[in-house]
RNA sequence: GCCCGCGUGGUGUAGUGGUCUAUCAUGAAGCGUUGUCGAUGCUUCGACCCGGGUUCAAAUCCCGGCGCGGGCGCCA
């Protein structure tokens, strides 16, 4: 539905199951050899039925006698779940099963009548976790599992909709003069300090792995690449063990010259508006597969509801107060923690802005504007974060462009400014004012498909307790 | 790291001191019927996380360990 492929044919399949269920008419009667996982045999005796599954879809096999050998039905019946074959046959339109009276026909449907059967590989019994099987499973089991589990129809859908989402962002970020680039993430130094880095050595010198692409972009827009994008991995040493946080995750980061932290603000609504629209255009058959299990679990469907713009901006005095008339204790300077979130997420349960954060609670990095205050006086700066209910998915800002300016703040953070002379020193030979802002894919997708655990929309998480598979 | 909860066949569960030689579903093995389609009928298989304790008796209660889940903290 969504995507104009050309599956040319392979040295093993002369089509995909898709290309036969959609063009079942023009195909019927000619030869097709398909490839698949055997998702279930049923018959004995001189008939057999199989139901096939490749990546593009599912199909009926029919193999009766006769029209194989007894030898291959044999095996074709004995065969076990998920177990690997190639069948070469021809195409038919498959008689419609019963239906009681009264219920409506089902649509035309279409089978291979095979004339070949051979495995490729027999899969092992029992299964780790059944494919098709109603019982739900834990998802230790599944990560345990993982390749068997993305067979399942809806956790497929989920990485489907992943590889969407990051296509129609990048389609949307390039529209507007953005160039994708990657950063190293074999760092020689702590790049902002606030978080713990996982260390390494780099042949015979110590190194860490990146947490964060952001003093990198910054130094591509002070090279004059204007507007630039990197969709990498993150990584964090913390002992953090929730729903929503991971060691090794995927960041969406951008950043741009000649902005502020309203007009970043304002790129990623659009892309977010973006990527729903085009979601909810081109994909709900992947909304539809996984609202199909979600029925099953007995969980409500998910929807696409492509947000409207602006999204609402909430600043952090505002949102203090929000939260201090909901009777909470917290005061000017404090976080806002998840239970803070879930007051404001009341009033504004889906996507909406934080902006003008206080100086003080913001990284080096990020720019205040001289006389900026709150009502008690101190610094507000110009980072921001955007918020789903009460999950944080972004945080950014404008960045600071003042070479004294920054090393003052690496100073008040009680950093050393010559260890990120690498950095300011990008900074000493005309700076463009800049902003930019990092997203979590992940839990951007928790949003899309309606997930409860980061875990589900990243393939191979890796978190305090897992680092396999 | 803290608080709470949980750990039973391959998978997901019921059972909270005694006919538990442990329930149900799913699964696996075998046989039969069938253009089936969540195939079906019959037969069979398979489990109480580990260690210690209380008790006549422990899946069940207590202690420790390990593992998992939820909440929180930590966290661009």
């Amino acid at each position: 539905m969504a995507q104009e492929t050309t599956w040319h044919p392979t040295k093993f399949r002369t089509h995909t199951i898709s290309q036969i269920i959609n063009q079942g008419d023009d195909l019927v009667k000619s030869e097709v050899t398909i490839c698949g996982f055997m998702e279930a045999n049923r018959g004995k005796g001189k008939i057999c039925f199989i139901d096939l599954r490749d990546g593009t879809g599912k199909i009926q096999v029919f193999l009766k006698q006769g029209s194989v050998t007894d030898d291959e039905l044999n095996q074709a019946q004995s065969l076990s779940r998920e177990s690997t074959i190639q069948i070469s046959g021809e195409v038919a339109e498959k008689r419609p099963p019963k239906v009681p009276e009264g219920q409506p026909k089902p649509p035309k449907e279409y089978e291979v009548v095979a004339t070949k059967f051979t495995i490729l590989t027999r899969a092992e019994t029992p299964l780790p976790l059944g494919v098709t099987d109603e019982v739900s499973i834990g998802l230790d089991t599944r990560l345990d599992n993982r390749f068997l589990d993305l067979r399942r129809g809806h956790v497929n859908a989920m990485f489907t909709l992943r590889s969407r989402v990051l296509q129609y962002g990048r389609e949307h970020l390039i529209s507007e003069g953005f160039k994708e680039i990657n950063s190293p993430k074999i760092i020689a130094s702590a790049s902002e300090g606030g978080t713990n880095l996982f260390p390494m050595m780099y042949f015979d010198t110590p190194a860490f792995l990146s947490q964060s692409p952001q003093l990198y972009k910054q130094l591509t827009v002070l090279g004059g690449m204007e507007r630039v994008f990197e969709i990498g991995p993150a990584f964090r040493a913390e002992n953090h063990d929730t729903y929503r946080h991971l060691n090794e995750f995927i960041s969406f980061d951008i950043e741009g010259a000649w902005m502020n932290d309203d007009d970043v603000m304002c790129v990623q609504e659009r892309m977010i508006h973006h990527i729903w629209k085009m979601v909810s255009k081109n994909d709900q058959d992947q909304i539809s597969i996984i609202n199909e299990f979600r029925k099953s679990q007995g969980d409500d469907p998910i929807t696409v509801d492509v947000p409207s713009l602006p999204f609402p901006r909430i600043e952090y005095c505002d949102a203090i107060k929000m939260i201090q008339e909901a009777g909470e204790d917290i005061s000017w300077g404090d976080d806002i923690d998840s239970s803070h979130c879930d007051i404001i997420a009341e009033k504004y349960p889906g996507f909406h802005f934080l902006p003008r954060w206080p100086m003080e609670m913001k990284p080096f990095y990020i720019h205040h504007v001289e006389g900026e205050v709150s009502s008690t006086g101190e610094q507000l700066s110009r980072g921001f974060d955007l918020n789903f209910g009460r999950d944080e998915m972004t945080s950014g800002g404008q960045r600071e462009h003042n070479v004294e300016v920054l090393e003052e703040n690496l100073r008040k953070k009680g950093l050393n400014p010559e260890d990120f002379s690498f950095y300011t020193d990008g900074f000493r030979y005309g700076a463009p004012p800049h902003a930019g802002w990092g997203l979590g894919v992940a839990r951007l997708l928790m949003v899309l498909t309606g997930s409860k655990n980061v875990r589900e929309t990243v393939l191979f998480p890796r978190d305090r307790s897992r680092v396999t598979p």
